[in-house]
DNA sequence: CATTGACCTTCCCATGATGGGAGACTTTAT
DNA sequence: ATAAAGTCTCCCATCATGGGAAGGTCAATG
């Protein structure tokens, strides 16, 4: 099948399939007639977990990784719930960062009449010393 | 003072606060002998300000209208607190996503084994169907 | 006064993942 | 046969930040 159905059956937009082929994340796609790519149902289904993989936060890099072990079909477990669990530690810490500054906003945010006056907690916080 | 005396004291790196003035968040700093930028009290200042903005996630448009805001002496808060309430809502669904994430991948690590055998939920999940 | 080292300048490049679009070519449908 | 839709490769843009090169400027020391 052609670039646009794969595109279709997996979610994935054309463009980026042509990018995961282009940093290697992907093995390049046979051409048909040596100018369209042509597609296979197992390609279709790596799309796919490259897909859902993304959904879950997991980056390009780590996707590779987790595709390789993927595709050995010796793979021990563990090695997968190590990506699993060093990913799950960063998000972990990325909502951290988040919710501290969305406790500082609120705190501000509270204590902001948002009125017309122009006394601003928020502004005076940013602007203090 | 030079622009390495005044990324000392705001915390902002000389190549950050060039870039500021590049694309407009800060007023062109004066030439010193036509050459070196030379900065006063008042734009390290404003440079404090855009770092603790930055360091509560506001992109540099968010922190233009609030410099904007802030130069202003007359301006209703009001203003200020719907730019903050807006970003609160945004790092809330930013949360969320990840949250999700998270949310996700625990269910599926707890039922990894993570040992030398091959079977593996989280793999088995992101191939799917 | 001259050299040296620290600082400054501008310009270009890279990041990560994605989208947009141009210009040329191929396939498919009418 | 012609028109429409799909595909190809390139290049550019995002957002905020850092790295580095090549060259100019300043301050202190010999």
């Amino acid at each position: 099948m052609k670039i646009g159905e794969a595109a279709k059956r997996s979610g994935v937009s054309a463009k980026m399939i042509r990018y995961y082929e282009e940093i290697g994340l992907l093995a390049p796609a046979g051409r048909a007639g040596n100018s369209y790519r042509d597609f296979d149902a197992r390609e279709v289904h790596e799309l796919v977990f490259i897909r859902r993989a993304r959904a879950l936060g997991f980056s390009i890099e780590e996707i590779a990784r987790l595709l390789a072990l993927w595709r050995d079909r010796g793979r021990p477990s563990r090695e997968v719930k190590e990506i699993a669990d060093r990913h799950v530690a960063d998000l972990k810490a990325r909502i951290s960062d988040l919710q501290g500054m969305v406790d500082q906003l609120e705190h501000l945010t509270r204590c902001c009449t948002g009125d017309d006056r122009p006394d601003c907690p928020i502004l005076a916080d940013l602007a203090s010393p």
